[in-house]
DNA sequence: CTTGATAGTTTTATAATATAAAACTACGTT
DNA sequence: AACGTAGTTTTATATTATAAAACTATCAAG
């Protein structure tokens, strides 16, 4: 594939900043890609000028630009499943008391598109633009639980099964077999293996074509997952799903095979 | 200001993307650009390649890619104004059922960073990532109007003052006339400047040096807005605007200039 | 106050790359 | 089957991005 080596430089800076490293000087962006400093400057400067990256008047540290903000608005704003499913993620979170999420699949990570704090936050790894592994996480599962097994093998081709905590799965053949009990059950948990404490549901959402594109989940701690929890959420998380998989088309009663 | 022509041409590739253009050929890109077509390939598959462009597999369109929005995320979601606002933004809509709106100036535009709609949607201009213009708009009103006059010259020079409504202030002399009116009364309101049929009032946030960084205001139709209804609901946006400004750290007992 | 170190910005020669012409593949229409 | 258009690939070379060098600015140490 053609690439151009500017281009990939001055994308590479943006791939600097993360949630703990709001801020670099030029110094350190290019001892951080092993660029001559003024090749550095000329990058910066270009995103700048496009607003991309900002420059803070004061200390002249670099920063990521509002123009991010805007355009990747542009690529959530128009997706009916998140208007759609907001108003479900309302409802279950005063319902239930827990934090909801909402997640798409964007290669072979999740990306959370909406979250709706419950009333007491105990979720702290979730933020809006965050991606999330596929074998870790609820809504991993329910992502990819459905696809066929050419789009799985697809996905899973050279896959690095990182462990997140304690309890994450870290090889293919227990994850598979995960999968298979997220496709019998008709949802995915997962007991703390994303993050130590937290305990999550999730509901794949489909599309008017039948395809999984989303996932909803539930999370909480997990001293509050109790059979009787279980039972009393799964069902409103399933029917919330069912809905806005409706709402986005999906009519389960075709789906004869 | 050194500019890197090739990285200045994707960016531009980025920009030809909008609300209702989501998806280009690269024909189209091409032409729309003046770019050779193998060139415009090239620029395509290094934004492709880091996740900035998306192609889609049935049709080979572009569209703009999630990596954007992930890194959006990271601008705008450490951003204490829009947790702290969010709440206050969320009690008004509820009070009121009208729509609340964030906005932070960007360069000499506004931006959304946050929206509520209230119980029945009428502000159609509106949406978060969107840019709105700083003449036509309560929110742009009230961002520049407490500038020092050696700020508001910087971003007033060159300003051009495009028509939105029939009601749109178009000269710089009516412009400052109104910023005055809104040092004044302490908020800014646009009737149906921005949006015809819309009316909104806005009242500026203050971060913990005083400076106005933020702004929030309610929209509502035009036919709403009697002598009464705007009595009752400038306190209350006041109102939380203040609270809004002291949890960011603001405390006007200081200011005694 | 001077000196030295480091950071940031600018200049410019040239090595390296981006560019676009040409060629190729694929698809749809006539 | 032929033609036109879109999209992708190849490659020669014109043009640009690169980085060395120089400059400016700031800060700390002596």
């Amino acid at each position: 594939m053609p690439l151009i080596q500017s281009v990939d430089r001055a994308l590479r800076i943006l791939d600097l900043f993360d949630e703990y490293t709001t801020e670099l000087k030029i110094t350190e962006i290019s001892r951080r890609l092993d660029l001559n400093k003024s090749t550095a400057h000329s990058l910066l400067k270009t995103l700048q000028q496009h607003g991309y990256i900002d420059q803070d008047h004061e200390t002249g540290k670099y920063k990521l630009g509002l123009k991010l903000f805007e355009r990747g608005n542009l690529v959530v704003g128009h997706l009916d499943v998140r208007s759609i499913a907001r108003q479900h993620l309302l409802e279950l979170s005063m319902q239930t008391g827990y934090t909801l999420h909402l997640v798409i699949l964007d290669g072979r990570e999740g990306l959370y598109i909406d979250k709706v704090e419950g009333s007491s936050a105990t979720v702290v790894y979730s933020r809006i633009g965050r991606r999330i592994p596929i074998h870790s996480s609820g809504v991993g599962k329910a992502l990819v639980a459905f696809k066929s097994p050419a789009e799985l093998r697809q996905i899973l081709e050279g896959y690095v099964y990182h462990r997140q905590t304690e309890k994450t799965i870290t090889n293919e053949q227990d994850f598979l077999k995960e999968l298979e009990r997220v496709r019998e059950r008709g949802y995915a948990i997962d007991h703390e293996e994303n993050e130590p404490g937290i305990t999550c549901i999730a509901i794949p959402i489909r599309n008017h074509m039948g395809e999984v594109t989303a996932a909803i989940s539930l999370s909480m701690p997990t001293p509050n997952m109790t059979p009787g929890a279980l039972e009393t959420l799964v069902p409103k998380i399933k029917a919330a799903g069912e809905v806005i998989s409706q709402q986005l088309g999906y009519q389960p009663a075709l789906r004869t095979y």
